[in-house]
DNA sequence: TATGTCAGTGAACGCTTGTTCACGCAATTC
DNA sequence: GAATTGCGTGAACAAGCGTTCACTGACATA
């Protein structure tokens, strides 16, 4: 009733899962990752991966699941900073830049996977980003009464530049990363002006 | 001196790169790519693959600048469209979106080394969409008569919503194509209104 | 016409890969 | 305490990989 085996394998598990991350790298992405190198760095025999998982795809889309994870509840931090005051769009961008420096290995396979050559996960990745779209859309329409047509037009285009600069972010030295988020804080900025002249010019029209 | 020698050489290594494009498939990456199977589709032997290149990624540098030719191309017929009046914007994004559905393989190899593995092939990318920003940019300030500096964020993000929006496009049918169309249409009215706007907002601070 | 060059070849190399199988052995169940 | 379950194992497999090597034979050169 202990659950030590229990234990024991899920232990492993996240071993292998770890092992994954390791070999993730700037060099060396998830297409070119080896089943028998992931169980060697989680030091085990290779038959044992079987026992975790079925696949090195499987492995891969439960990285994918990780990292979505990651960012939505780094994000959702964020909006706690929002609700204290300050500005929303400096706070976001700048979670959202230090999420990628400190989850290089998660991002670039996000990144990557987005429009890799397996159709599960692009499905996969393109779920994560709709997830994180949505919340969006949300508070745009809650906290900012635009329309929901309008929002979601805006909260897209919102996150393909976060995005976007998310992944030049990566191979950035500190210096570069600081130029982006101010880039991308402008460019947010002119966004949301644009937005909000296009809601005007929609009432106007009444 | 009739070159005959040389001529076949040519050919054999433009059956080469073809048979790489042809092996680019939403299923199978550039990664996964064997120099073997490229022999093989191209119908040579395995070790006269080093007559023409030394490496697989010398092959993929290859097909990199092939894609940015094209993609140059896909300007200047961008801009003959513009010369002819009409919306820029509209003109621009369509002539995009036909890009990426007739040259598919080759905007996915673009995208997929924007953020792989070989550092030489995401800097030949940056460089590709570097000079697509620069094209727009100076459009912006000569036509448009923005700042340098207002032009340069608009123009990064007008490439960073469109390529993403393009991304999107690979997977989608030509009804959610279109649909993808009018949207990115939609979102870069915004952007110039935004533009616009903080134009303004500049201007009356003076 | 004789000589040299070089694209293309087939065999062979040493490795790595994913996957199977029967098995040991400790945790769990009864 | 006996029986069962299941994680981890090492050996073995066929297949594919990139790369080397000495070689052939058609073209180029002089």
């Amino acid at each position: 009733m202990a659950g030590i085996r229990a234990a024991q394998k899920e232990k492993t598990r996240r071993a292998l899962i770890q092992a994954a991350m390791n070999q993730l790298s700037a060099e060396h992405g998830y297409a070119s990752l080896s089943l028998r190198e992931v169980a060697r760095e989680a030091g085990i025999a290779p038959t044992s991966f079987y026992r975790h998982f079925q696949n090195m795809e499987e492995l891969g889309l439960t990285l994918v699941d990780e990292g979505g994870l990651t960012l939505r509840q780094l994000l959702r931090q964020s909006r706690q900073q929002i609700a204290k005051g300050g500005s929303i769009i400096r706070a976001s961008v700048t979670t959202f830049m230090e999420f990628v420096s400190n989850n290089t290995a998660i991002f670039r396979l996000l990144l990557q996977e987005k429009s890799g050559n397996s159709r599960d996960f692009r499905l996969a990745v393109t779920r994560e980003v709709e997830h994180f779209t949505a919340e969006l859309v949300d508070y745009l329409v809650a906290e900012q009464k635009f329309t929901r047509e309008l929002a979601e037009l805006q909260a897209d285009a919102i996150v393909r530049i976060v995005f976007s600069a998310g992944a030049d972010a990566l191979d950035a030295d500190s210096k570069e990363k600081q130029r982006l988020t101010e880039q991308t804080i402008s460019q947010l900025r002119i966004v949301a002006r644009g937005a909000e002249a296009t809601r005007l010019a929609a009432k106007t029209k009444e």
